[in-house]
DNA sequence: CCTACCGATCGGTAGG
DNA sequence: CCTACCGATCGGTAGG
């Protein structure tokens, strides 16, 4: 069923357009990856592109889907749980994390300032929505002491990151051995942001009992 | 002296070409920041940028040398020091964030992959040298039981983008009330790596035993 | 530092 | 999904 447990050659050509966009732009931007560089990793001429997609930006727009919109729902829908924040922002990391080694695409070309494009104006407001989310169960934790002051601002920052290093990881090791564990990239923002690092396998606990799903739909 | 010390305007065109093609080049990627665009933010006429640089790929050279080169050469510094490793690593983020905090030029749009260009093996180099040096010193304290296996991987990528954050910050913030403090961000990363984040305190108070400041030489 | 200009390449269209 | 093609824009040069 999901485009990660078949061969790349066996994709429709529409979702290889999508896979080869996100490879050329990680590699080099979206205004450096171009429609002909595309067009001859999946192997048609440079106008059949458009064939599949309205404009490259639409192909832009799509993978945004997978880097914004569904991490902006998923942080609304952890913002307005009871849980503890502590355990929801674990919840959220471990999600995230998994979402992005578990996706086909190479979102690492997704950065932030191209929402800012005209006719972007969809994810702008997605970008907006994952941050105020993930900013209200820093706030919630702050307010309840769990978390540390000086260490709450680095958290966005560095949940992104580990979203890319975790793209990375799963584009060059496919073997399970050597993959990155997405509990322990979790974990070790947590162990930062508590003020208690003991609590740890606690809050982690607390996951299990609420019965904390990673979840989420298929990926096309 | 320094140019962090001036108002932009009273720059020499050079270093106002280089700050206008830092911003652009962050905004919209190295492709995407076009030689027009930059004439048009210091004020001159677009082939006048070739007056001052060969070539487009010589402006983004300079740029990797505060980026790429300057780091490197730090890291091998506190790579090859007898302190202990955690002390050194503090000492390395510390450095790093302020590096990036008082950088005139915002070197966010420095991504790893334009080191591939053509003619930019140098910088490949240095990123490769990067690298190695904190990957020995997070040996170094691997093998000496003060870091967690489980947290060794994140840390390059995440410094990494704590100096982007940090860049991003003295750009928005001018003034240093709201500003992110350097050493809370480097304390984060220790303790997320540390065995015992309780020593984290002695490992600073090593940094200050040792003499460590975060000197180095001018930005221009 | 300017005006004038050029070859190459871009995203996208026409028409099958 | 193709060939043929186009207007716009790119980095860079000539010559003052």
């Amino acid at each position: 069923m999901s485009l990660r447990h078949q061969s790349v050659d066996a994709w429709p050509t529409r979702d290889r357009i999508l896979y080869e966009a996100s490879r050329l732009i990680a590699a080099r931007g979206f205004h450096g990856a171009t429609t002909r560089d595309i067009a001859e990793g999946v192997g048609i001429r440079q106008p059949s592109v458009f064939n599949h997609f309205a404009s490259k930006q639409d192909i832009l727009a799509e993978l945004m889907v997978f880097d914004l919109t569904v991490p902006a729902e998923r942080a609304e829908q952890l913002s307005f749980e009871t849980v503890s924040p502590a355990s929801r922002l674990y919840r959220y990391a471990a999600w995230d994390l998994r979402w992005y080694q578990e996706m086909p695409f190479d979102l690492r070309g997704m950065q932030e300032d191209l929402v800012n494009m005209p006719g972007m104006e969809e994810f702008q407001q997605a970008l907006e929505r994952w941050t105020k989310a993930i900013g209200r169960i820093l706030d919630q934790g702050l307010a309840a002491g769990e978390f540390r002051a000086d260490a709450a601002p680095f958290v966005p920052a560095i949940l992104d990151t580990l979203s890319w290093e975790f793209v990375r990881s799963s584009h060059h090791h496919a073997d399970d051995a050597t993959r990155l564990n997405t509990d322990d990239g979790a974990a070790f923002v947590l162990r930062g942001l508590l003020v208690n690092p003991d609590d740890l396998e606690a809050v982690i606990g607390e996951v299990a009992q609420t019965g904390g799903r990673p979840g989420g739909g298929g990926t096309s």
